[in-house]
DNA sequence: TCAGAAATTGACAGTCATTTTCAATATGGA
DNA sequence: TCCATATTGAAAATGACTGTCAATTTCTGA
């Protein structure tokens, strides 16, 4: 029963000291993202809401993962949609996904070795590295089985992480 | 004088070979598109061609970039940016970018090390990587030299590859 | 050379995710 | 409690594209 997420606490924090408000909405919404733990849209977290708050607009969706945003406490990313999906994970960890084309799954990792080895090549260019974006796409354990032989079955992309 | 860029021929030959027909719109559009050598976006790219050809319209440059994509001779690239940029590049040529914070630089890498090393922790994660996308943000040597010291000066940020 | 089917073009309207505007409402410190 | 501010939701606006369509161009094959 993880009732108290610390994230919660720090959001209110954020608000407290950059002179904003707490609201029902915000409350809502931010409970709905870090509960979810998963890489939402604002579409999809705003139909999460509606379900249990229909009162909740769209836009305030939007504005509230924006503050997430400015508190470190989320991150916009684009992977090959057409939308902005959110990243609950503090801004604090770099991390990398690995995108399954077919299942959707979206798995998080870290790799000090390719940490370090990016730095390397990057430096070895001049370049002074403050921010990276890595992303693989192709198929996971479960997609790559199917795949093999015929012709993949089952054509769901329900995204899943 | 790089006068016959073979990439010119690919493409009519693309065409011919698609049924599609050779105009003096996508003539203007290709030459222009791989004179620059650079990552442009549509509009960038339609503006250098204005200069020259003021007949001719966005919408055309549009479809004929995807004609670009099709042939394999462009793939379309997503920066920070909230539009898409062209690579010049062959499709088959996967290459990783660094990209400058303040000048806008975009260079263009290619690492077997990181390359190799990056299939091999998808696979320790039970993955199949078909694609990546790498991208590096940060400062380039000229840049990183200004910011030392007191705040960096000059504020303009022209995008030049 | 030329007709005519098929492809192409450009203006314009439509789409889609996200942002802005604005009048009505809620919040929290004094 | 009061009330200056912050917030909200609906609707309109934005920006990067894509679809529609009538007019025009290309190119094949007689
Ligand atoms: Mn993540
Ligand atoms: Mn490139
Ligand atoms: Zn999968
Ligand atoms: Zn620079």
């Amino acid at each position: 029963m993880p009732e108290s997420d610390p994230r919660l606490q720090r959001f209110a924090d954020f608000l407290a000291r950059s002179g904003l408000k707490t609201t029902r909405q915000r409350e809502r919404i931010v409970r709905a993202f870090f509960a979810a733990g998963r890489h939402l849209s604002a579409e999809e977290l705003y139909h999460r809401i509606q379900t249990q708050d229909p009162g909740i607009g769209l836009v305030t969706v939007y504005r509230t993962l924006k503050l997430l945003r400015r508190a470190g406490l989320a991150t916009g990313r684009q992977f090959g949609d057409t939308y902005t999906r959110f990243d609950p994970n503090p801004a604090d960890w770099p991390h990398d996904h690995l995108i399954c084309k077919r299942c959707g799954k979206i798995q998080e990792f870290e790799d000090a070795g390719l940490h370090s080895l990016r730095e390397k090549v990057a430096r070895r260019l001049g370049f002074t590295v403050t921010e990276h974006k890595l992303e693989l796409y192709g198929f996971c354990r479960d997609c790559a089985r199917l795949g093999t032989g015929r012709a993949a079955r089952g054509r769901s992309a329900a995204r899943t992480a």
